[in-house]
DNA sequence: TGTAAACTAATACTTATGTGCTATGGGAAT
DNA sequence: ATTCCCATAGCACATAAGTATTAGTTTACA
């Protein structure tokens, strides 16, 4: 059996290799460092199972997923992932993956989905599906989770402009003077974001940037 | 050799214990996945390795990796990380780390590792210690991001929950009704909040609370 | 026992934030 | 061309946030 291994840290791939070496002795594991690595071999040898790591913050990863399903539909994909965010799962299913694994389940769990996926089947622990269902609901009126495209994808560029001052702590009126604006025109803007992001007040607003890193982002393109 | 594995994802931990096993045949492996459960185990007996990740985001895992240290100074503490930060690797040194090993490292290196600080060494992947050198520098002038500690010693208990509160985008109201207070003692606990940060409104206090983690430890200690 | 520090809270203010509505000008798309 | 969206901005208004002062209570500590 062929096995394909994704994953950035070596150590995580040595750490998987070796555990399913040891469950399945008659394993073959080929370890991908990238997703363009992992796409390269899907193209060449086909794969009996690939076992991924949504190792990518953001969307990044879902775009890998969904490349990844599509290159070879006949595929077992499992997800690893550090977050049981049900929204996730939903996606990766969604995008055509049969299992997905919280990086905190136990061993077994894996291997269980494994055996079930290798069985033409779809694997989901069954916390998560229970967490799925309600929390479909207050994943409604909930900020939503951080996701760089998403946000901006629902922003006009002067909108993300001073999100990222806001996210630096100014108030309207330091805003107003950085872009040469009346504190007025910010005010709008800024009653834009909140609305478009589904918030409430700047501090809101000022945390998600902070989460999605806008700061450092800017000060990245400023280098 | 007994050696304490500690990270909250257990397939992490289920990896990393084949790989010791696979290694070091007489390895007695223990497992725990939380900061608390760790400290616990120390209490009890001896061990002579310890590998921890560096789980936590923010400044908590450093809070951690202190006490650890601090709780037996002879244990021997490789940190694990996905971080390759300098100032990160530093710190875990300065707070009494033998060894820092990224995740992306090869498990060559994660074993050379151990045999060094088995033998009372320390170590640290080269490569990282000649980044450190010229990051060092830039170190200096750029992030100056906050510590947990330089926080909390400014903080009395009662404006920490209230900082925590802020961190999740809720107004006095909220956080008044939340702690059964009036809303304007929320607003007295506020300012005195800022005045103690040297901060000048909430979006700012938000933003540090978010990016010490503040959220995170909380959510972490109802566990 | 006295005292300092925290927590609580009221009153009275000032300033900041956020919303609704209206309006103008510039692009870009159809 | 006309429509739609964005950016700008004024005005009015409501509410939130933040400050200052005073004061009662508890707790801890010397």
């Amino acid at each position: 059996m062929r096995a394909l291994v994704v994953d950035d840290h070596m150590l995580i791939r040595s750490g998987l290799h070796d555990m399913l070496a040891n469950r399945f002795p008659d394993i073959d594991v080929v370890e991908a460092a990238s997703g363009e690595a992992a796409l390269g071999l899907i193209d060449s040898k086909p794969f009996d199972l690939a076992i991924i790591d949504l190792f990518i913050p953001g969307e990044a990863a879902f775009v890998f997923v969904r490349k990844l399903c599509d290159a070879d539909p006949e595929l077992p994909v499992l997800v690893l992932s550090g977050s049981e965010n049900p929204v996730h799962v939903r996606k990766c299913i969604d995008l055509g993956c049969s299992a997905f694994v919280p990086k905190s389940a136990a061993q077994e769990i894996l291997f269980n989905a494994i055996d079930s996926i290798l069985d033409g089947g779809v694997f989901i622990p069954i916390e998560i599906m229970h967490a799925n269902t309600e929390a479909e609901l207050s994943a409604t009126e909930l900020p939503a989770l951080p996701s760089i495209e998403a946000v901006t994808s629902k922003l006009t560029d002067r909108q993300l402009e001073i999100l990222t001052l806001i996210t630096s702590g100014k108030s309207n009126k330091q805003i107003a003077r950085d872009f040469q604006l009346s504190e007025n025109t910010v005010k709008v803007h800024v009653s834009a974001i909140l609305r478009s992001l589904g918030l409430h007040n700047r501090t809101q607003a000022g945390i998600l940037g902070q989460q999605l890193g806008l700061l450092a982002a800017t000060a990245e393109s400023m280098r």
